[in-house]
DNA sequence: CGGTGCGTTGATGTTGCTCAAAGGATGTGG
DNA sequence: CCACATCCTTTGAGCAACATCAACGCACCG
């Protein structure tokens, strides 16, 4: 079962630029790189495909050339937890690297998605010949782990004013260009409200009270324009 | 100030076998560690002294060798979120093998605790030298990954009953004996509420409402002894 | 013996979840 | 290109759960 469930999987020998567009490898000399490149392979996704059930093996690192996955927990009772957005350069599978190991969660493609696998066995053979990927991928994980830690401090914030302020500043200073104040979803809100541990519900009430006051303003369902920073700032708080 | 903050800041210089303990080096032969060892350095900190303040610069790893440590964000309002207990083999400051980082959150000595620090410079020596390193330290983030993915996951179940039923069970796997059916607390309840974003109080209340079912038996001010894991399973739910 | 830090318990109020229904957006097939 | 179906979001009303505030108990330590 180390094939990914997906119900409709086209195979691309196209490896391209595949290798070279992502952070880990792209230091590499040209020549290193060819070779990282022999061992990858191109696998593509439409959106809503599933790559990964709860508790499938994963065998392979995963590189996202393009488009966006989305990771989350699953739970008995049907709820959702998502707890991760890939974007291009992400990747999942780094335990692999040290042994089989199975998949916590759902994996997801949110749009037509490329991804680049590179088998376990040949991810040890280029991580032992060249030592550089190992360091570039322990600063990847420091990032990583980072941002969930990150994460973690927003969920224990116990009233949701905080955490929608919050999460509405730091997707402010991650997604928007310099100086603009939009706030352009790359999700849509249930999946957002879920991230924050709420229902959908109240967070479609939060952002209609934000808006009310008018430290906000929702254009479409996907664009928010910060009109006042300074009030979410007070009331994230802290940190 | 890359000093660590202490009242009390003994240097030891008797690292004897502070790296051999460590996961992290405990598979170099007997003359790799030699050399390991005389680039750390051994540092004793007592209960309740501070070791890096929010901001405070770490340009060192460090790895505990004895006792415990506490890692929390501080909010502005006086909350104080805990989000990692820290053990022997664990280590902070893997961030400071690439660029020099800041602390976010308080680190706190939890008990008398001894810790081995090497500097930068000399950490990067080190994992040039002996590539091993680096796989070593890959490996032990994947895990610290997983177990705050797991927090999340905690954390974004709505309600308290699931949280507190859940953790009691990670405890339960995590720091008991085999078959033992005994939970022993290494942080004051208050510590174990804000790990879960909950209040102290509705802890107390749940831990007591699942006392009076018989779910449990709170024993002392440390001990919970889990007197039927299948009904704390079913209000865990999921995951 | 008095002080301090932590945990428990109680009363009360608010927040945010639940259930339900309607409004928009998006996509598909005729 | 429109009509319909589906999915997502919004809004409303009611209620349960949890936070807050406050007082008390308890252990540990000087």
């Amino acid at each position: 079962m180390d094939v990914p469930k997906t119900t409709c999987n086209h195979e691309k020998k196209q490896t391209a630029s595949c290798v070279k567009i992502v952070p880990i490898f792209n230091t590499l000399s040209e020549g290193e790189m060819k070779k990282v490149e022999s061992h990858a392979q191109a696998r593509q996704y439409k959106k809503g495909e599933i790559l990964f059930f709860d508790g499938d093996i994963i065998d392979q690192l995963m590189i996202i050339h393009r488009g966006k996955l989305k990771q989350s927990h699953l739970l008995e009772s049907g709820e959702e937890h998502v707890y991760r957005i890939l974007s291009v350069g992400d990747f999942i599978g780094e335990y692999a690297i040290f042994e089989e190991s199975k998949s916590e969660g759902l994996v997801e493609a949110l749009e037509e998605t490329e991804i680049c696998v590179i088998p376990r066995e040949e991810i040890q053979l280029l991580v032992a010949e060249y030592p550089v990927i190992a360091l570039k991928l322990l600063k990847e994980l420091s990032h990583r782990l980072k941002s969930t830690e990150n994460l973690v401090n927003l969920l224990q914030m116990q009233n949701i004013d905080q955490r929608v302020a919050t999460v509405l500043l730091q997707l402010l200073k991650n997604t928007s260009v310099e100086g603009e104040m939009i706030v352009t979803l790359e999700i849509r809100k249930g999946d957002l409200a879920s991230y924050l541990g709420i229902t959908p519900e109240s967070l479609s009430r939060k952002l209609s009270s934000f808006q009310r006051e008018g430290w906000i303003h929702l254009k479409g369902q996907r664009e928010i324009h910060i009109k006042n920073k300074d009030a979410l700032l007070q009331i994230a708080g802290g940190e």
